[in-house]
DNA sequence: CGACTCTTTGATGGAACTCAAATCTAGTGG
DNA sequence: CCACTAGATTTGAGTTCCATCAAAGAGTCG
C-alpha cells in the first residue's frame, strides 16, 4: 500500500554481522533499511530472495477476504526467512520496528553456493529447521484452549525468544493487536488476560510494552 | 479401506514435486510396520532417525502436564518427518492406522550422503520446506476465530492433503478427538460443527468417517 | 499542547466448554 | 448370523468464557 516507492530502502554493503553467519553467505548479502509497516515482501510476490533480520523486527501475515489479518510469525534479529517450496509467497512480511535492517540474499546464488559448499547447505538446513521449530512452538501456544493460557504461553515463548533475563523485563516490539491476530483472539481479550495475569502475580508491567515475568510455572524451557 | 485410498495416493501427493524418493536415499531405508497407537518415536527420544510414511498415517503430538494432548501434525503417505535441530525430540509420533508402514533412515548416513551429494541435500531441504508449509497451513486453520471455521478449514485442508477428488468422499483416518486436539477445541464442538456444516450443505457424510465436500467457498487451493 | 494511536475497562449477547446420556459403529465370539 | 461389547459419535442442558460494541484513559510524537 505505502510501498509504491519501495526503494526508499537504502542499499549498502554489510560491514559486520551481529549473529553467527557463515562468511560465504555473508558475501552474497546486501542490506536494506525499512520503515515501520513497510513491506519487505508482499503476498503473492515471487520468492526469489532470502532474508535475515539484522536489527529490528518483522511480522509475517496474511490478509483474509473478510479483512481479518492473520499473523503467522514474528521475526527477530538472527532469523532467516523468505524460503518456500513454492514459486510465489502466500504471506506478506513487513517491518514492525522503525528502521529495521534486513540482509537480502539472492536465492539463486545462495542455492548455487549450497550446491558446491556442503557447509553452507548444512547451515541453510539448520536455519529452515529453526523456522520449523518456531512454528511448532507457535502451534503449541495457539493450540491451548483458554485465551488466558494462550496469552501466558505466548509471553513466556516470546520472552524466551528475546533471550531476555527472567528478572529484567522484556520490551515487546509488537502491539496487543499483533498478539491478538497471532493467537486468533480479540485484542480486548489480550488486554484482559494480561491484566488478569498481572493480578495473579504471573507477570508485572512497567509500561504497556515492558513486561516482566514474575512466576513461571509449568513452562517447558527452550 | 482407509489404507487402500491412502496407498494409492503415495506417488502423487506432492503438488510441485513429481519425484517420489531418490534412489540414493531409498537405499538407506529399512521398513517397519506399526500397530494402531504404537509409538514410532517417543517424546524426549534421541533424534537419530528420519522417517517417511509409506502407507497408513501417524500423529505427532505432545502430552501436557495437565493431561491434555496437543496434536501438532498428521503424517500421510509421502511425508518425511523426524528431523529437528535439537538432539532430542519434544513430541511423540505414533501410528494412527493399523499396519502403518514407515521407512526409517539413519540420520548420520543421510547427512553424510547429503554432504557429498548436493542433489540429496536439495531433496532434503525441499522435504523440510514441505513440512514447514504444512505447519503454516495448520497455523492458518487454528488461527481462525470460530470453531465452525476451524473445522471447515481443517476439513478442506485435509481433503486437499489426501488429494481426494472433490466429488468422491474422503476417508478420514483420524477421530473427532484427534481433530479436537489438533484445533484446540472440544470433541463435542467438533461434532456440532460437522453437523452444522452438513445442515448448511457444505459437506455431506456417508458414515462418520467418510466426508464429501459439497461446496467449497473461499478456499485457497494448494 | 493537541492529535493520534494504543491500551484498558465496561456491558451484553452469543459461542463454546463441561457434564451427562443416548445413539451409532465396528469388531468379537457364540 | 446375530447378540454382545467397547469405543466412537452425536445430542442435550447449564454455565462459563469470549467477541463485540462502546468509551474512557495512557502514551507518543509533531
Amino acid at each position: 500500500m505505502l510501498d509504491a516507492s519501495a526503494t526508499s530502502a537504502t542499499l549498502q554493503r554489510l560491514p559486520s554481522a551481529p549473529t553467527a553467519e557463515p562468511t560465504r553467505l555473508r558475501s552474497l548479502a546486501h542490506l536494506r533499511r525499512f520503515d515501520r509497516e513497510q513491506d519487505i515482501y508482499g503476498q503473492e510476490e515471487r520468492s526469489d530472495t532470502w532474508y535475515r533480520v539484522m536489527s529490528g523486527s518483522a511480522r509475517k501475515f496474511l490478509m483474509r477476504a473478510d479483512g481479518r489479518r492473520q499473523l503467522v510469525d514474528i521475526y527477530l534479529p538472527g532469523d532467516l526467512f523468505g524460503f518456500t517450496s513454492r514459486l510465489h509467497h502466500r504471506f506478506a512480511v513487513q517491518a514492525v520496528t522503525e528502521g529495521t535492517v534486513i540482509a537480502c540474499y539472492p536465492r539463486q546464488r545462495v542455492e548455487a553456493l549450497a550446491r558446491e559448499d556442503s557447509e553452507t547447505a548444512l547451515e541453510i538446513r539448520r536455519q529452515i529447521l529453526e523456522a520449523l521449530e518456531r512454528l511448532q512452538q507457535q502451534l503449541l501456544v495457539i493450540g491451548t484452549m483458554t485465551a488466558q493460557e494462550k496469552v501466558r504461553e505466548f509471553l513466556l515463548y516470546f520472552h524466551r525468544r528475546l533471550s531476555a533475563d527472567k528478572d529484567e523485563g522484556m520490551a515487546l516490539p509488537i502491539s496487543r493487536y499483533d498478539i491478538a491476530d497471532m493467537l486468533g483472539i480479540s485484542p480486548e481479550t489480550v488486554c484482559r488476560a494480561i491484566t488478569d495475569l498481572q493480578a495473579r502475580g504471573v507477570i508485572s508491567l512497567e509500561g504497556p510494552r515492558r513486561i516482566r515475568i514474575t512466576r513461571r510455572r509449568g513452562g517447558q524451557n527452550g
